[in-house]
DNA sequence: TGCAGGTTGTAGCCATGGCTACATTTGCTC
DNA sequence: GAGCAAATGTAGCCATGGCTACAACCTGCA
């Protein structure tokens, strides 16, 4: 359980309320995460079914996901108009030089909040299921933070 | 069938690619996820601005949120049908029980995430930025885990 | 070679969460 | 008490991301 009692910091003195104009822009900014995290989750997830398997299908795509195929090849669709993708009809997907990219950034985020999770003390399990949702809100700045709490367990042993 | 050539590839750790099961667990809880987060961020305003300022007005969480105040009674209405907020027309909006507990979940997990990421060294205004979106994928598991590292850094100075 | 079954694509449905434009109601001021 | 500005509500549009059902395509195997 959280406490929630717990008063006094600074951050929200005499009234929780923040200022207005700082809380539209983070609104903002988490609703603009919010349309590109489904980008993310296709391209990071057909780099790795690529480079683990040779190639992404359609239907991998969607067993891996839980979801419809019908709802995978709408999807690709978009991601396609959006230049992420390259697909020929019936033949498999692929990544174009923007997805890949994307996919690089994405992967290795995904794999530090991942070993950041572990190392505060999240179990494998958890550590995966959170990070999944986690890591489009993750800002460069936090990342760089959960680099640094790395290394400096790391060496603190 | 289902040839799944799982072996690991060593780009990562025993082959970055997860179990399928285990992944479309992720991803359904993700998705889960997302589609409460836009119900808890409201609540968690609509407490605020009562809480702050005795009342919670269609135009003030429109305007803190950034959107137009017809997406605001729209969504305001779902939250009614979904038994989270009580609205009669042309009055101010209020929480049901409900609404107040998820709130009140919402309001600490929020705040436990800000203070753990001050704590982390992340700056006020990204601290705020990123609770935002990361807050809703934050599981009780990881939560305890923020917890123990703010005690943690508290006792040791 | 042909066809069965898996894969891919299409059509059409639904809910959500945005928007603008317009209509209605409220409440304050004169 | 009338009028006006602000708040609220309604209508209708759009894109997204789900789904099912059905159609088309490819391929391996008998």
């Amino acid at each position: 359980m959280i406490n929630m009692a717990e008063e006094g910091d600074g951050a929200r003195d005499g009234g929780r309320i923040p200022a207005p104009d700082q809380q539209v822009a983070n609104f903002c900014q988490t609703r603009r995460a919010r349309r590109t995290e489904i980008a993310e989750d296709y391209v990071e997830l057909i780099a790795d079914l690529i480079d683990s398997g040779g190639e992404a299908r359609a239907v991998d795509i969607a067993r891996r996901l839980g979801v419809s195929h019908a709802t995978v090849i709408k999807t690709i669709g978009r991601l396609q108009r959006d230049g992420l993708v390259v697909s020929k009809p019936y033949r498999s997907i692929f990544l174009s030089d923007a997805g890949r990219r994307l996919a690089e950034w994405s992967r290795s985020r995904h794999d530090l909040v991942v070993k950041f999770l572990l190392a505060i003390g999240v179990s494998e399990e958890t550590a995966h299921a959170d990070a999944e949702g986690m890591e489009h809100h993750v800002s460069p700045e936090t990342l760089a933070a959960f680099e640094r709490h790395i290394q400096r367990q790391r060496s603190n042993g």
